[in-house]
DNA sequence: GTAGCCGTTCTGATATCCAGAACACTTATG
DNA sequence: CATAAGTGTTCTGGATATCAGAACGGCTAC
């Protein structure tokens, strides 16, 4: 996909930012060695895009701002799923006390759109926004199962099939028995592959010509859930929770 | 505080995300007319930023990605306060069944961090990254209050006092004696400034030494509210939520 | 006091951005 | 069904803005 006239510019500044929020705060000279670029140049950027609110500068660090949670946040609200599945997520977390979360597709990775915390959720380190192979979580699962084929083909072509943890998936076999039983059952469960002790079970969220938009989740240690309610009580919620979703959207 | 240098295709690829953020999604034609600028100028841009995953293309309509939620959502959760913040607002949100929220300062504006809806709370349009004048609301006020006087004299300078509604304050002399009030009692309040009917009541989150880190706050229609439960179990639920995170935040 | 950091400013040679024209394609329209 | 008018995309070269490097001023350290 690469563009035929790149904005080299624009990648510079696209380079700073991703390199401010790896390093946190840092001052002008580190950058311009890590990014192998002029202290002046740095300097140029970072002064633009503090201008503009993309950076914010407390004595002589700088670090990214805000700004960009306004812009994530504006684009997030104005997504039909997010307004709708959102009181839906809320409430698929009260009613199991467990964490409950939100995925879209969006150029092969999947995307965090929400979490919301139960009473007695585990809490894992992600965060609404935050991108993840789709091939390692329940929620991934749950979406590429009911994409086209020749879709899935395209997202293994460019991501790959990493192996995350000893119990992933790794392989293109592996990967099409999962989504296999997956479109059987309903929704997808995730067994200790990403992280060990960890369960999820995840349903797909279809609009009314059968397009998967999301898919939502719930996660729980597994000390806590046995193999019944896991594909009894438990599934039953998450499905009937991405079902009220499904009905609202398509008014 | 305009940039010495500014570099001036970044300020072009700034301008253009922000006009794809006003509009949705949209074709090349329309963005260049609109920004006046050349069509393979803006294809250029786009395309680049398509690269990087900041702008999507679907069709023949490029529109924001959710990237920009990416490094916004992990700007926000590497800050201390949303951290220790997060729980206690998410708290007090269930026992009062309202909304409740967080803001910091930013450049001179308010900036939510997250809100959290209580079973019973109205439904306002603001969102996690949203950016409102600091004398606007309760929050806001609450974290004036507490910053140092030549820092508010700044900010009235550079974002000036224009008055939203017709209750809201306007001029100077109002915002300092609000402050003073602010002060005085240790808690803000906004009594359908900002929304006819809405009431606020904010306290401001300090460190250590006394400066002013942020401000929770409660939302609630004033049907539901009389003026003995504003000034009495309700702010002390407010105070005691800003007072608890004061003190996880200093260890 | 002076050596070594830092961020910032300045300059001009040079890399690159971008207007405009041409192209391919789809959709209106007479 | 032709053809006109719209679209996004590609290409080019001359104008322009970017950026390396050097110089500056303000720190802190020793």
């Amino acid at each position: 996909m690469g563009a035929k006239h790149p904005v080299r510019t624009t990648e510079k500044t696209l380079a700073l930012i991703e390199e401010l929020m790896r390093r946190g705060p840092s001052g002008v000279t580190e950058l311009a060695q890590d990014l192998d670029m002029g202290k002046s140049a740095v300097h140029n950027h970072l002064t633009t895009l503090q201008d503009h609110g993309y950076v914010l500068k407390t004595g002589d660090q700088y670090q990214p701002g805000l700004k960009f949670l306004e812009v994530g946040g504006s684009i997030r609200k104005s997504m039909k799923l997010y307004q709708v599945a959102e009181p839906e997520v809320k409430a698929l977390a009260d009613e199991t006390g467990e964490l409950t979360n939100l995925l879209v597709e969006e150029q092969g990775l999947g995307v965090y759109l929400m979490r919301s915390k139960g009473e007695d959720a585990v809490d894992l380190d992600t965060y609404a926004g935050l991108r993840t192979h789709l091939h390692t979580t329940a929620l991934g699962k749950a979406i590429l199962a009911h994409l086209p084929e020749p879709r899935v083909e395209d997202i293994i072509e460019q991501h790959g099939l990493e192996r995350e943890t000893p119990r992933s998936i790794g392989s293109r076999e592996e990967l099409f028995d999962a989504l296999e039983a997956v479109r059987d059952r309903g929704y997808a469960i995730d067994d200790g592959e990403r992280l060990a002790g960890l369960r999820c079970i995840a349903a797909p969220v279809k609009d009314a010509s059968d397009d998967v938009l999301g898919a939502v989740s719930v996660s729980s240690p597994a000390t806590r859930i046995s193999d019944e309610s896991l594909h009894g009580e438990l599934s039953e919620r998450v499905l009937s929770a991405a079902n009220v979703i499904e009905l609202n959207i398509n008014y």
